[in-house]
RNA sequence: GGCGAGAUAGCUCAGCUGGCUAGAGCAUACGGUUCAUACCCGUAGUGUCGAGGGUUCAAGUCCCCCUCUCGCUACCA
């Protein structure tokens, strides 16, 4: 039965290092629901993808001496075998420095500009050249840049901006007549109340700074920005022609039925990738859902500790059904799910080994013991009506296809897995109630014996075929073990629409004989010795990558180590190169902390009170999180001192405190490296 | 600072528009069983339902206020 289409879509991966668990999880969830909609009779397209192009692969690509495209070829590829690895589905491995994409990013972009969408910065006069930035006449405060405070000055360098303000009305419209649109809703009200009601600032979506993108193909200079470009991929993937020549498939397909993403990039899908559609005059994707996020520990995942879980790991530790089934079953619908070894360990055991694995082990065993491996329907014991316990399983055969179809329908596919889990249960719960071992020892309940394994057999094949989208491994393995195909899920899908017991009680072929060596699907873990094995793991790890131990227990101290392959180098876009006398006008100096404390009801600030020379001033900074005021008090730090002063939160900021700041929020403020006085020009 | 969400058993959470002795899973204890991967099944729990006030015959569920946590955003010179 064939349902109607069904598009699906994972974000495409920035192409800047080897993604970790937390990464790679998204692909996987999107592969079980893919796999569970082609099973459900729809026509699955699935597609996935790198997303390749930005300054930050530039200078990756620089340092370590490559071209760009070398380097993204290379972890494109590292990254498509993780895929691989974790048996996922996908249809197409888009790659946004292929040719059809990069030629129709170019045909988008010229058509937007053709019909006014995009315009050529004029924001002359509303350019602030030290932070290279553009700024609309809303932006700024006292008429200068909202970044520096310095006068902005005639735009330098051209940009092309997108008008976003002439279709937010529209989307208002839409997202509202459109409550599932937005998933989970919560997401809904934070990009209403944020960015669409306050009114949208225009895109800029181009760059001159660096040269690894879409050339915009009417103006050599500029490449197009990386978000226009990567968003695109959904419809270039499949067919989109912006001249109008679209494929069958794009026609088919589009509009997308989920957009799959992380909650961290839920406005770029939400707001300005509607709008871009809106303007191509293309209909809007069905639902975008904002997963949340796989942390390892208590923290986001950090590569700075050599503590970091990859989807290589976990596989080779529990095999990869053990990974999917974790991950999709311990992450919950809208919160942060949690990954260490010991929950993964605790899942493992108690999910895998004992309720399924030991269920499909002892029913086999059964079988072969009992019947010599042939497993015969007599019915005994269910016709008579008089066994209440066969009703009862038969009732949860019959439903359990139509309570999963439901989660998942909501996209829950955690609550998907524990419906099919309870299914399993129930079937361990049956073998105690029945108590083969004890019909066994009395010859004349030979045949309800028959009966009791037959339906215990008939129960395994109907959850291993639910399994299968989630699991694809074990489900095989299990049909292979049980000798018989699947039910399909439109047999499934009828016994539950009409009820019918008797039918889902007699799916699995009678007579069959299953295997006689069953073998262990799951084998039980001992966490101490998986532990002792993972921090061996690691601490070769961070002996290849020279960090010590001590390091990693205290990675946010200073440390002088060497780079190593765990160390994460910050990349950033490049400003403007400045000459002697732009740095000489800076005039930094050193500062004794004299008093710091808590401004009340901010989140971010602290305030100092710093000794400049024989002189005290008061700076505000925004590093609450990082550091306790009593941790500051005493400390030497770098004062920017010539800083226009500017009012912030009510009082008055001198100055400014330097810190080091990485890609993962860690912070470090920046103190001389041994005594320096107070007032000691920093030069 | 603005907007929003949440605080329920040791842990992770479910409890819709207020209604009978507040639930599930995991972990714990005890009991049963032996087909099976020392597994499975059953039973038992404890909870001031974040603090305080209010509405109501009745509140975890509504209102007010307080504390704390979290998300988005602004700020973080």
């Amino acid at each position: 039965m064939n349902k109607g289409k069904y598009y699906i879509t994972t974000a495409i991966a920035y192409t800047s290092g080897t993604p970790h668990i937390g990464n790679s999880y998204e692909i996987v969830l999107a592969d079980s629901i893919a796999r569970f909609k082609r099973k459900d009779g729809y026509d699955v397209y699935f597609q996935t993808g790198t997303d390749e192009h930005g300054q930050k692969i530039e200078l990756k690509a620089q340092e370590i001496g490559v071209t760009p495209k070398a380097y993204v070829d290379k972890v494109a590829g590292e990254i498509r075998r993780i895929c691989d690895s974790l048996d996922t589905s996908y249809d197409k491995f888009i790659r946004t420095t292929d040719d059809f994409h990069e030629k129709q990013v170019q045909k988008i972009f010229k058509k937007f500009y053709d019909q006014g969408d995009i315009y050529k910065g004029a924001y002359e006069g509303l350019y602030c050249t030290p932070c290279e930035s553009f700024w609309t006449e809303s932006q700024l405060v006292d008429g200068k840049c909202p970044d520096c405070g310095r006068e902005v000055k005639p735009a330098k360098e051209e940009a092309y901006f997108f008008k976003m303000s002439k279709y937010a009305d529209r989307l208002i419209e839409h997202i509202n007549t459109h409550p599932e649109f937005i998933q989970p809703v919560s997401r809904k009200n934070e990009m209403m109340n944020n960015f669409l009601l306050p009114g949208l600032q225009d895109l800029c979506v181009s760059r001159t700074s660096f040269t690894w993108g879409i050339p915009v193909d009417f103006d050599s200079k500029h490449v197009v920005y990386v978000w226009l470009d990567a968003l695109t991929n959904y419809i270039s993937g499949i067919g989109y022609d912006a001249d109008g020549e679209s494929t069958e498939q794009y026609k088919k397909l589009w509009p997308a039925d989920l957009h799959l993403i992380g909650k961290d990039i839920i406005r770029f899908h939400t707001i300005y990738w509607p709008i871009f559609l809106m303007a191509l005059g293309e209909p809007l994707p069905k639902q975008i859902f904002g997963h949340p996020w796989l942390l390892q520990n208590d923290g986001k995942m950090s590569k700075s500790k050599g503590n970091t879980i990859y989807a290589d790991d976990l596989i080779d530790f529990f095999g990869v059904d053990a990974v999917r089934y974790f991950v999709l079953h311990e992450m919950p619908f809208e919160n942060d799910g949690m990954i260490t070894w010991e929950l993964m360990v605790e899942r493992m055991n108690s999910d895998l080994a004992n309720v399924l694995g030991n269920l499909v082990n002892r029913t086999i065993s059964m079988s072969n013991k009992y019947f010599g491996g042939k497993v015969v329907n007599t019915k005994v014991g269910v016709d008579a009506g008089t066994e209440d316990v066969d009703a009862d399983l038969f009732h949860v055969l019959a439903d359990t296809y139509s309570r999963v179809n439901k989660k998942m329908d909501e996209l829950r596919v955690a609550d998907a897995i524990t419906e099919i889990f309870a299914l399993f249960k129930r079937s361990n719960k049956y073998i105690d109630e029945t108590m083969p071992w004890a019909l066994a020892k009395d010859e004349t309940k030979k045949d309800r014996l028959a009966a009791v394994l037959y339906n215990l057999s008939n129960a395994i094949m109907v959850g291993a075929s639910l399994l299968e989208p989630f699991m694809p491994e074990t489900a095989k393995r299990i049909a292979a073990q049980m000798n018989a195909p699947f039910p399909d899920f439109s047999v499934l899908e009828e016994c539950a629409a009409k009820g019918d017991t008797a039918m889902a009680s007699a799916l699995y072929p009678s007579g069959n004989q299953v295997t006689e060596t069953p073998k262990i699907l799951f084998a039980r873990q001992d966490l101490a010795e998986v532990m002792e094995k993972v921090d061996k793991m690691f601490a070769e790890r961070r002996a290849a990558a020279g960090v010590t131990e001590d390091d990693a227990k205290t990675s946010n101290q200073g440390t002088d180590g060497a780079a190593g392959a765990d160390e994460k180098p910050v990349d950033l876009e490049a400003k403007a190169e400045i000459t002697y006398d732009d740095f000489d006008k800076c005039q930094f100096q050193v500062g004794l902390v004299l008093s710091c404390e808590e401004v009340p009801k901010s989140k971010k600030l602290l305030k100092f009170e710093i000794q400049i020379g024989s002189a005290k001033r008061q700076i505000l900074s925004g590093i609450k999180q990082y550091y306790k005021p009593e941790e500051l008090v005493g400390k030497r730090v770098m004062v920017l001192t010539n800083l226009q002063p500017r009012e912030i939160a009510g009082m008055m900021s001198e100055g400014m405190i330097l810190s080091a700041a990485d890609e993962d929020g860690n912070l470090a403020v920046m103190t001389p490296e041994r005594f320096m006085p107070t007032g000691a020009e920093i030069c």
